[in-house]
RNA sequence: GCUGGUGUGGCUCAGAGGUAGAGCAGCUCACUCGUAAUGAGCAGGCCGUGGGUUCGAUUCCCACCACCAGCUCCA
């Protein structure tokens, strides 16, 4: 064995570390409110958690007297010690100590599975192990307990739920420390705070909840990143589209949403009254897009048809489900639909490939984003249609492509649209919350729905493939992902202020506005500081240091008909001629510069 | 939807059972200043909304709404 293997380096003894402190905690527990029931507690990402069922609910207070007394049993140093029961003597054991969650555990076992205990000192836990040998190795100082809150027994909305007290540990305090700042300054980073910080968007409570109003800046920085996408996608051989955001209930019962997704649409008018129409906010494009393709017969010769449209949705998500800009109830996303031979599935899916990843390059997002490989599950059939061999062919085909591009992916069981496999481009947000920023899906199964159909060479009515996509996703997630990645600092081409122009004394201020109305003819965006346009006001510092150009006019500027530049990235002032100022800022525009 | 927390002028917050404060921002005036904070004055609040308890509530209780973290669900 050599030394490394027990650093946190070693992602195995890392996690077996912070879960010995998981047990350590519910051993605290246990001893200072030994009425409270213990279910699981594995080690995660940064640390780990333990959920408890308590008669009470778990404040600050009861974290610091657990850490407390955590620190008491790591001084200890209690011995764990592993042993094995067969099923009928582990059941027992649980049950005389009152764990009836650790009773389910185990009588969910599989037959022929090894049951196993660790003992330290007055505490037993049901747990497959593996776990340091004594609580003297873990350092006491150098553990926090960071939160408590709900969770469901066993992730599922329809069990009891419980409270998880989550914490953390490193060997070190000091490492400690700088994680715990490292999570604070991520914080200041957060686009739901920041977002609304320098104005991109805001939200109002009589509009409601998930309906965020985008202010100037961010609808600027979204018209940008539309038309750029837009002129992109035409470039790639998508036609552009307008449908309509509603319809009648007819529609959706084709699609299937009527069945599946009811719940998550808004609805206009009474379902159950069928002598008034009734219609429902789209939350997909897929039915109004297809009617593109339905316009008249389709030849194998149209094919493949590249359809994208910046669409607008409504989706009734859950009252505790919306986050700032990140998960809302109406958002516009850079939808598409290719619809295709069968042939062309690989070619053209590839392509969606590509233009999501130049895409995300292009914005800087790509670099933190993984693949995510979503799959049905057999055992949740209701939740999707077609066959089970239907599901199997969709994934074999798609898998085989993601193989064959060489896609580095994990797999998600259930997390499949409700008409095909998806690949997902997930992204944290600053909380190291993952969600997914664009899709790619393959559905061999709404064609049929829409009786959606071609001709091929040979004369014959064939039933095409869809790829349902998206290239830089929903525009308001992407904008709080982009607010966090650059802490609101964006960079020049996507920047909503561009270039502050602040007039050193009133006598320059005509300048300034000379200046500032030059930079917009050239398609600039430009502000006067409000502030310095007066001499003597404070200047706007927390929203100044997010622009990436002021350029500071005083009677020395003015005479030479020049302007000083300060760049944001380096604090660095340089005098030169406006055009070779504007000359910079189009050449940084036009390469999309980070 | 579930668990916990929060809700006082545009923002950050203080306050207390008798009907509200500070700093910053805003406006006015003065000051003409070299790259993150000039000075004086003014204005701004049905203390989230609706009920209840009370002689009296913004402060106590209930419901609802919104915001935050997490769970579940999803782009």
């Amino acid at each position: 064995m050599s030394e490394n293997q027990f650093t946190f380096e070693n992602k195995e003894y890392r996690d077996t570390y912070r879960h010995t402190v998981s047990h350590i905690l519910a051993q605290a527990v246990k001893r200072l409110y030994p009425e409270v029931k213990l279910a699981i507690g594995p080690s995660i990402e940064n640390g780990f958690y333990y959920d408890f069922d308590a008669p009470f609910s778990f404040t600050q207070e009861h974290l610091e007297l657990l850490e407390a007394e955590m620190r008491k049993i790591c001084k200890e140093k209690l011995r764990l010690e592993r042993f094995e029961l067969p099923r009928g003597e582990a059941l027992q054991l649980m049950e005389e100590r009152g764990e009836p969650y650790k009773v389910e555990l185990i009588n969910d076992l599989p037959e022929g599975e090894v049951i196993s205990f660790y003992r330290q000192g007055d505490f037993t836990d049901l747990c497959a192990g593996p776990h340091l040998d004594t609580t003297g190795r873990v350092k006491g100082n150098a553990l926090k307990l960071t939160s408590c809150t709900g969770a469901y027994w066993r992730g599922d909305s329809s069990r009891k739920m419980l409270q998880r007290i989550y914490g953390t540990a490193f060997p070190k305090k000091e490492e400690l420390d700088a994680y715990l700042a490292a999570v604070e300054e991520a914080k200041k980073r957060d686009h739901n705070k920041l977002g609304r910080e320098l104005e991109y968007f805001t939200t109002v409570d009589v509009i409601g909840q998930g309906l965020p109003v985008l202010l100037p800046k961010g609808a600027r920085v979204v018209q940008l990143l539309q038309r750029w996408v837009e002129d992109e996608e035409q470039k790639r051989g998508y036609l552009l589209t307008k449908t309509p955001l509603m319809a009648k209930s007819d529609l959706y019962k084709i699609s299937g949403h009527w069945d599946h997704y009811l719940d998550g649409m808004f609805v206009l008018g009474d379902p159950h009254d069928d002598s008034k129409e009734c219609f429902a906010l789209r939350p997909m494009t897929c039915p109004f897009q297809y009617q593109v393709f339905l316009n008249r017969m389709r030849s194998y010769r149209d094919l493949p048809m590249r359809l994208g449209e910046t669409s607008t949705l409504f989706r009734n998500e859950d009252s505790g489900e919306m986050h700032g800009l990140i998960r809302v109830r109406q958002f516009t996303i850079s939808e598409g639909h290719l619809i295709l031979r069968p042939d062309q599935l690989e070619a053209e899916f590839k392509g969606c490939l590509e233009l999501a990843k130049y895409c995300l390059d292009t914005v800087g997002l790509l670099e933190d984003c993984t693949f995510r490989f979503s799959q049905w599950d057999p055992n949740n059939q209701q939740k999707y249609i077609g066959t089970p061999e239907q599901w199997e062919e969709a994934q074999g085909i798609m898998g085989k492509i993601l193989d064959d591009l060489g896609v580095v992916y994990s797999i998600g069981i259930d997390e499949a649209a409700f008409y095909g496999p998806k690949l997902d481009i997930q992204y944290k947000n600053v909380h190291g919350k993952e969600d997914t920023l664009v899709t790619i899906q393959v559905d061999l199964l709404l064609a049929e729905q829409f009786d959606m159909e071609y001709v091929d060479q040979e004369g014959r009515k064939v039933r095409p493939y869809i790829i349902h996509r998206t290239s830089l996703g929903c525009y308001e997630r992407t904008l709080a992902y982009l607010i966090e990645k650059y802490a609101g600092a964006l960079p020049v081409w996507m920047a909503p202020e561009q270039v502050r122009v602040m007039p050193m004394t009133d006598r320059n201020a005509g300048y300034a506005y000379e200046i500032k109305a030059e930079l917009e003819a050239n398609g600039f965006r430009v502000e006067i500081d409000p502030s310095n346009e007066k001499i003597g006001k404070k200047i706007r510092e927390a929203q100044l240091e997010k622009v990436p150009y002021m350029l500071v006019l005083g009677d020395k500027e003015q005479e030479a008909g020049q302007v000083a530049v300060r760049n944001r990235k380096d604090g660095k002032t340089t005098v030169m001629p406006l055009p070779e100022f504007i000359e910079k800022l189009r050449y940084e525009v036009d390469k999309k510069l980070r």
